[in-house]
Order: C-alpha cells, then sequence, then structure tokens
DNA sequence: ACTAAGATTAGTACACTGTACGATGTCCGT
DNA sequence: ACGGACATCGTACAGTGTACTAATCTTAGT
C-alpha cells in the first residue's frame, strides 16, 4: 500500500537548504515543500472554493507536476488535513492574562473571523475526525482558561463544547448566507428572498424579514450577542475560587 | 442551456398511472420518480456517505442507466439541494399547544436526532445557499412560536438564529466525533485519543478525558445541556404578554 | 573530481466522475 | 393509425485522484 509512503516521507523538509553553493536560479519559488503546498491550495479554496481544488489545479499554481505533489502528501485527505491545522493555527488563542469570560470572546471572535475567511473548513470538518496539532493545541488552551477560572472539570468541558458549538455553528449558518455585508443583505432580501415567500403562507418570515431590513443586519453583532448570551449563562456554573 | 429542462421537467410525476392496461411486470419498482430517486440517494449516503453517492452509483441502486436521473434531477447540484429539503422533512415541527420552551426543545431534539441519522447533510448546507420550501416551512413555525410566546420580532429573530447555530453547529461537532455511544468513547478514548496525549503537554486535556471516561458521555445529554442552558438564557428576553 | 545513494520531479495509465448528445422505445389524445 | 410527448438508454468527453515507472537533480563519500 502506501506505507512505505507515510513512513519514508519527510514531513517538514526546506528543500534547498541554505547551503546553495551552485546557481539554482531557475525560480526563486522553485523549491516546492509541503509548506508551500498547503498555502497555495488554502490560497485557492479560499479564492475559488473546495470543488476548485483539484490536484492538477494545485501543481499547476505552483509550476509543477501533479504527481510531484505526492512527494509532500501521501493523498489528498491528508492535504485538506493540513489545510484544516493551518487555519486552525491562525485562530488565536484565548490570552491569559485577562477573566476568563474576555479570553473566551476575544478567542471566538478570531475564531470566527477566521472561518468567515475559510469557508470552506467548517464544511470540511465533517467527515475528517481526527484532530491535528494546531487543533489539539487549541482545545488545551481553552480547557486550561476554562479550569483556571474556576469550572469544574465536567463543567469545563461541558462549556468547552458548548462554545465551540457556537462558533462552529455560527461560522456554519453564515457561510449559507448569500451575502456579506448589512447592505448587501438588504438588496438581497428585497429582491430575491421577499418575492419568494407569499405573505398568507409566510406571514412571521415577512415580518422579520421587513424588520431585518429596516433595522439593519450585521453578522459580526449577531455573534456577539448569542456570544454574550452564552459567557453569561455559564458564569454562575463555575465555582469563583 | 438546460433552460428547457427546467421548465418541461415534471416534479412529482408518479410513472405509470394506475391504468395499467398492458402487463408492465418487468419489476414493481421499475417506474422512477423524483421521489423515488432522492429517497434512493439519502439511503446511499446515509449507508455509505456523500463521497459514495454518484449518479452511475445511484442509478445501478435503481435499476436504471445513469443518464435516466436527468429526466427527474436537472443536475447533481439540484438531486443534493432535494436530499436536503427531504431530510428538512423529517424534522419535526414545534408544537403549538405547549409553551415556547418545550416547543422548542421538541423540535431542536428532532432536528438533531435526524441530522445525526443522516450527517452529510451538515456538510452539504455550508455551499448550497437557497432553502427549500421544508426549510422555509420550519423557519416560519419557529419564528411563529417565538412571536406567539412573546418576542419582539428583532428579538425572535435573534433566539431562531441562536438556536438554530446550536443545532447544527452540535450537529457539525457530533459528526466529527469517531464514536457513537459512551462505550465506543471508551474504548476509544484510551486506545486512540489519550496515547496521542503526552500529559506534559496537554494536562488539562488529559484530565477532562479522563474525567469524561469515568462519568461517561452521552452526546444526547449533552445537547439538553447547552440547549436547555440558552433556552433559560432566553427566557427574560421576551415580554410575556 | 567522480561516483553512488538518495531525494525530488515528471510522464503515462487506469478507473472513476458529471453530464451533453442523440437514438430509442412507449404512451396518450386525436 | 398517427404524431408528439415522455422516459430511458448507450456512447462520448473532459476532468478527477493516484499507482507505477522512469528521469533528473542534490548531496556525501571517496
Amino acid at each position: 500500500m502506501s506505507v512505505r509512503w507515510t513512513i519514508v516521507k519527510p514531513f517538514e523538509r526546506v528543500r534547498r537548504p541554505v547551503s546553495g553553493k551552485k546557481k539554482r536560479q531557475v525560480a526563486p519559488d522553485a523549491g516546492l515543500s509541503k509548506q508551500r503546498v498547503v498555502i497555495e491550495a488554502i490560497r485557492i479554496a479560499d479564492r475559488e472554493g473546495v470543488h476548485a481544488l483539484s490536484m492538477r489545479r494545485l501543481a499547476g499554481a505552483l509550476g509543477a507536476g501533479a504527481m510531484s505533489l505526492y512527494y509532500y502528501v501521501a493523498n489528498k485527505e491528508e492535504l485538506l488535513d493540513a489545510m484544516i491545522d493551518i487555519v486552525f493555527e491562525e485562530i488565536e488563542l484565548p490570552p491569559e492574562e485577562t477573566d476568563w469570560q474576555s479570553a473566551m470572546r476575544r478567542r471566538s471572535v478570531s475564531a470566527r473571523q477566521v472561518l468567515a475567511r475559510h469557508p470552506w473548513a467548517i464544511g470540511l470538518m465533517e467527515s475528517r475526525t481526527s484532530p491535528g496539532p494546531a487543533h489539539l493545541r487549541h482545545r488545551e488552551a481553552v480547557t486550561a482558561c476554562l479550569r483556571r477560572a474556576g469550572f469544574p472539570v465536567l463543567m469545563a468541558t461541558h462549556a468547552n463544547w458548548l462554545l465551540d458549538v457556537y462558533v462552529y455553528g455560527f461560522a456554519l449558518q453564515e457561510a449559507c448566507l448569500p451575502f456579506d455585508t448589512a447592505d448587501e443583505f438588504a438588496d438581497m432580501a428585497e429582491d430575491v428572498y421577499l418575492p419568494q415567500l407569499p405573505p398568507d403562507e409566510f406571514p412571521y418570515l415577512n415580518e422579520s424579514a421587513a424588520a431585518l431590513v429596516a433595522a439593519g443586519y450585521d453578522p459580526a453583532e449577531e455573534f456577539i450577542f448569542g456570544l454574550d448570551l452564552i459567557l453569561a449563562a455559564l458564569e454562575p456554573l463555575r465555582a469563583s475560587a
């Protein structure tokens, strides 16, 4: 099988180390590496969606042959795993110097921003089960923060799970929205959404859509609303030492 | 393009209506229909995952040729949309005769069960933005329930959004878990999870994993914990008429 | 400086995918 | 009996992931 590959293959190899004694000026980006491959894959997925990310397309963007990628990545699955873990690296860890609520707010807001930047990552999480190292580091930091804030072990687990559910769920819902800003939403609602909703069949949806258009809709505010609600509800569940 | 298709194609056609005057005993399930196609697609996705759902595979399972499916479905995208909408049909609507919290609990629990039965649906939601009819009916019913419970328009929207975030987020997280029952979790944790976590690097994760193994982990209970927390936190935000 | 070992890239091939096209048969209203 | 709409089919094409093989390029040991 591909056992030989996964054993022998170097996972982080800086092709062409400092000692560049010969010419090798074909191109400054000629050297591949798992880093470069995964980064470029993320760039493509961001711009054109995961469906547009094929090995040939990726290799082309890197100026390489399709099969060259398989030196750095065992298969496409592993590539996707690596992409997700890089996304996790982008998320801010909860700062240690503040109270737990501020820390959680900080990292949650960061996570939302990152996931909004890489919407494909959410859809990818289902289907791939094993968390990467960055994911684990993140979980550890969050759990630590909650434990130090005085949550009992099991309650910290509950809180951790709940907050993650909120962050990922929000990102998932947000990725479903066909607009990004409040203005776009207003246009969208009036041109596409509302005409599809007969007022006699969907009175309440019409009402709420109209109210939303009037009030303006900002995902960031919506996110904070639910997040603060959850944080406040968790507060009494910790044993404030 | 495929305009002719989408206009002419019948969306619900009971092939071979009652008047079966000639023989036609080739097989009782020989007649296709959009219903049958989508249902079988869901069955395949449930058993083998979305990645295993190809048009040829689906056609094979229905005893038909690959291209025959395109009479009932414009393309694979539309098939996936239809699958998702059937999933939404399976979710219980909030009952009208009880208080809002019970109603929301009822439909949320139902949604979790349905999404746990069809894990592929969660990953599919991102990427397809326009809600189907069943999805809309569901949203309308939930909004109605919240409005009647006394939530102001915008607050009802917030609550609706928050609850959906929780339900879908939970389903997403649950789909990531490589186990289904508490026993499986215990095995998994001891055999796979814990050995990957050096205690000096991940002290808190080790602690919580151990506590979870000892206490037993039940997704259904975990779901209720967060759900009730959110419902309780929403309660004071409605104007009890 | 030369060579052998290894790391890295590329080429070709195969089994699969979604689906456009055109050719069939089969039904119903005339 | 006939014309058209409906339903299904086989075939074809471009694109996918990747196994296998061969070529090249880098480096180490002499």
